[in-house]
DNA sequence: TTCATTTCTTGCCATTTGGCAATTCCTTCA
DNA sequence: TGAAGGAATTGCCAAATGGCAAGAAATGAA
């Protein structure tokens, strides 16, 4: 659990016999290529944080499935949505790539949360962070075409450029089609 | 203070008393339509709740000002970016109409986050809930058009009714003529 | 109320992005 | 290793959105 051990210490100045006993609550899964992490009309229950490999979080819009996200090493993630309301899950989770992840039971973390007041802030830097990624793209949706957004894209992770074209498409808010079109004109 | 009083309990359980002590912490500040409450280039200082009125959050982008988002009553806003990272902010932070904010120093947010954890929940939740709706929003630019961008955001509040039309189509991600356009359409 | 300024609308045309179908290219798995 | 199915590219054309400029409408200050 190094990686997740880091993670966290880059994140907060904890103790390190809290740090252990809170890590003793996540437990390993490791995922196949395209197997699901979590089906669209399930209930999400566990936080994810990526030790390896990366998540395609996809989203069921009329009839068809898109690529509403990708989560890499390194990160957490979840449906917060369906934890905190209570609701199925609008999402399919998906590993693009072989992944392990280390999983946390939602109602743990709430424990948790109220067991350590610095695995609270833990929390609650994790989600400002979250929000500055999410406002992040919102703003380069605003103020960028569909070339300036591949470009910007392309730049932010080597990992990206190992996904699928009309999953990076669907993430840039356009066809495969008009992807194609782009990348042949920029190259 | 009824209004921020009655926020925050809807955010948390928090005993009366601990309550009123934090409550001591805001100040009370009037802000007049179209003045500027932070202007690009400077530190964000302080997070604020909008009791009344609205905030308009614009961006810089070669050399002319569109407006990213708008903030309204009963919300709780800042620079995150500014404040976390200490940078200077690329936002200039308006008043749409004669507002009224609680303001907080970040430093004596900081404070209360270490002094009351049921405080630091309340920082994860807003957050959270923050993340949930900027999520929301680029789902809307991954997955919709201009078109229907307008008529769910339109839907959404009808203070958003009250902006310029110019803002709300930097809002949207479309040029005024766009939405003018589609305006005289849908009608 | 009036004038000046800004916002909004509209016409004309350009650019960007999409839709569909045919073809080629890759994977994968039997 | 070769057949099958999905992914990517491309051509042709359509739809969505933008740029610019002129005029109409709304707003605000004196």
């Amino acid at each position: 659990m190094t990686k997740l051990y880091d993670f966290i210490k880059s994140q907060i100045n904890i103790d390190e016999s809290e740090l252990e006993t809170i890590l003793l609550n996540f437990n390993e899964r490791k995922i196949k290529k395209d197997r699901f992490v979590l089906k669209h009309g399930h209930f999400a229950t566990d936080y994810y944080f990526i030790k390896s490999g990366g998540l395609r979080i996809n989203f069921d819009i009329n009839n068809n499935s898109k690529t509403a996200w990708i989560a890499l090493e390194n990160e957490f993630f979840t449906d917060l949505t369906s934890i905190k309301n209570k609701v199925p899950s609008r999402y399919n989770i998906q590993a693009i790539e072989d992944t392990i992840l280390f999983t946390i039971k939602s109602e743990t973390m709430e424990r948790l949360y109220k067991e350590y007041p610095i695995w609270q802030q833990f929390g609650r830097q994790i989600w400002e962070n979250a929000f500055l990624k999410a406002i992040d793209g919102l703003l380069n949706f605003q103020n960028m075409n569909a070339e300036e957004r591949y470009l910007t894209t392309m730049q932010q992770t080597e990992l990206l450029q190992r996904i699928p074209l009309k999953d990076l498409a669907d993430f840039l808010g356009i066809t495969p089609t008009s992807l194609s079109r782009l990348r042949k004109k920029i190259k």
